[in-house]
DNA sequence: GGCCGTTTTTGAACATGTTCAAAAACTAGC
DNA sequence: GCTAGTTTTTGAACATGTTCAAAAACGGCC
C-alpha cells in the first residue's frame, strides 16, 4: 500500500510519457503499448500502475486543472470586479488548455460518458473538480461587486458550470489563436456582469428567483455521489 | 450506384438489427461481428453497407429524431403560448429518447467528437438536424406570444441549442422517469417565457442586445460547413 | 545468507473495430 | 447461354484496449 519508491518511479515515468505523448501525438497514436515501451516497461506493467487508459486521460486532466489554478492566481490575488475577475480566470483557462486542443476532443468524449472517471462530475474527478471550483468560489468571493445574498450562495456553482460550456466550445473552435472563445470569455464576462446588475432591480427579482430554484430544484443532491454507473 | 432491391434489402435489415440491438444490449455489446451474424451475413459485409460503428450509431440518431419530430406534431398544431409550446416539444424529446437512455451516455461521446458524422454539427448529420431545428422554427413562428423582432430571428436556433443541453443533462438523469429532466423542461419552458417578456422593458433592452450579438459574433459563419475534421 | 509471502513485471491471450484481397453472385451485352 | 465487368459477400488479418497466469524482484524474518 505505502508507495515504494521504486515502483513509484515506474508509475510517475509511465504518467510522464503519457502525458507528453497525448500533448505531442494526441489520443489515438497514444496507446498503452507505446506509453509502456516508450517507458521501458512491459504492456501489462502500464495496466499494472493505471487500470484503464481512461486513467492516464485523468492524469493529464488533472494536470492541466493544475496548470490552470496557476495561471489563475494573479488575477484572482489582484482583486478588481466580478467581470474582471471571472474575464481573467476564464482566459487563464484557454491559455492553459490550448497546448492540448487537438487532444480536447478526445477528452471531452472520454470525459462526458456518465460513467467514465474523467467525467467533470465523477468521484475520481474530486480532486481536479474541487480545484476547478474553488476558484470560482474565489472569482465570486474576491470581488468587488456587490452581490444579493442569495446570488452570491449560488453564483460560484453557476460560473463552474458556465466554465464547462466554455470548454466543450472550445473544443470545436478552430479560429486561430481561439479568437471566437476568447470572443466569448469577453462577452460572457461582460454579460454576466449586466445580468448581476440587472438581477438588482425589483422587476427582475422574480426571475431571478426563478433562476435560482430550478438550477438548485435540478442539481442532484449535494451529499449524493454525482458518479454513479448505470 | 443506384438501389439494387436485394442489396438494399441486406442494408435494411443490418440497419434494423443494428437499431435493436443498441437499444436493448447497449452500445458495448452490440459488436459489429454481433450484428452481422444476427443479421445473418459477414462481419465484412456490415461494414461494406455502413463504414463504421458510428455510422449504425448515426441512423439510430435519425430514427430518435424522426421520433421526436412525429411526438411533436401535435402539439405545433395546437397553438398556445411559446411557454406551452416549448414545453410541448421538449418533453416530446425526453419521451422520444426515453427507450434509448442506457445508451444515451454512448452516443453523446461519440457524436460529442467534432469529427464524429454523428455530431449534431456535422455534415452527415444535417438530415436529422434539420429536422430537429425545423421543430424550433414552428414552436416560434405558430406561437401567440408576441416577439420583437430582433428576438424572433435568432431564438428558434437559440432553443435548438438550449434543446442540446437539455439532451446532454438527461443523459446524466437517473432520477426516475427523467422526473429532474422534466423539471428541468417545465421550469425553463417557463423562464424564456418570462425572460422574453423582460426582454421587453426598455432597461433589458441593452443586456439582450448583448445577448443576441454575442451569440451571433461568437458562432461559426453560417455557411461554412460546421463538421470539419481535425 | 536463505526462506516465504507480497509486490511488481512480463508476455501471451482475448474481444473488438476495421481493412483487404479474393471469392461469389449478379448484370449487361451478345 | 456465355462472357466480361461490376457489385456484393466472405473470412482472414491487423492494431488496440484489456485481462491474466506465471515469473521475477523485493522485503522482512530467522
Amino acid at each position: 500500500m505505502s508507495a515504494t519508491p521504486k515502483s513509484e518511479r515506474t508509475r510517475a515515468h509511465l504518467r510522464e510519457v503519457a502525458i507528453r505523448m497525448l500533448r505531442d501525438v494526441g489520443y489515438e497514436r497514444t496507446t498503452m503499448r507505446a506509453v509502456a515501451a516508450e517507458a521501458g516497461v512491459s504492456t501489462g506493467n502500464a495496466y499494472y500502475h493505471f487500470p484503464s487508459k481512461d486513467a492516464l486521460v485523468q492524469e493529464l486532466y488533472l494536470e492541466v486543472q493544475r496548470e490552470h489554478a496557476e495561471r489563475s492566481a494573479p488575477v484572482l490575488a489582484a482583486g478588481g470586479s466580478l467581470t474582471e475577475r471571472l474575464r481573467g480566470v476564464w482566459a487563464a483557462s484557454v491559455d492553459a488548455f490550448a497546448p492540448f486542443h487537438a487532444f480536447g476532443a478526445e477528452f471531452v468524449s472520454v470525459a462526458i460518458r456518465p460513467g467514465s472517471d474523467a467525467s467533470p462530475f465523477s468521484a475520481a474527478s474530486a480532486t481536479s473538480r474541487d480545484l476547478s471550483r474553488a476558484l470560482f468560489e474565489d472569482v465570486v468571493a474576491g470581488s468587488s461587486t456587490r452581490l444579493p445574498e442569495r446570488l452570491r450562495a449560488q453564483l460560484p456553482e453557476l460560473l463552474w458550470l458556465a466554465h464547462l460550456g466554455i470548454t466543450l466550445f472550445w473544443v470545436y473552435d478552430t479560429s486561430p489563436g481561439f479568437t471566437r472563445t476568447r470572443r466569448l470569455v469577453d462577452g460572457g464576462a461582460a454579460l454576466v456582469g449586466s445580468l448581476v446588475r440587472l438581477a438588482r432591480l425589483p422587476v427582475a427579482r422574480a426571475v431571478v428567483d426563478d433562476v435560482l430554484r430550478l438550477v438548485r430544484d435540478v442539481s442532484p443532491a449535494p451529499t449524493t455521489d454525482r458518479g454513479e454507473r448505470a
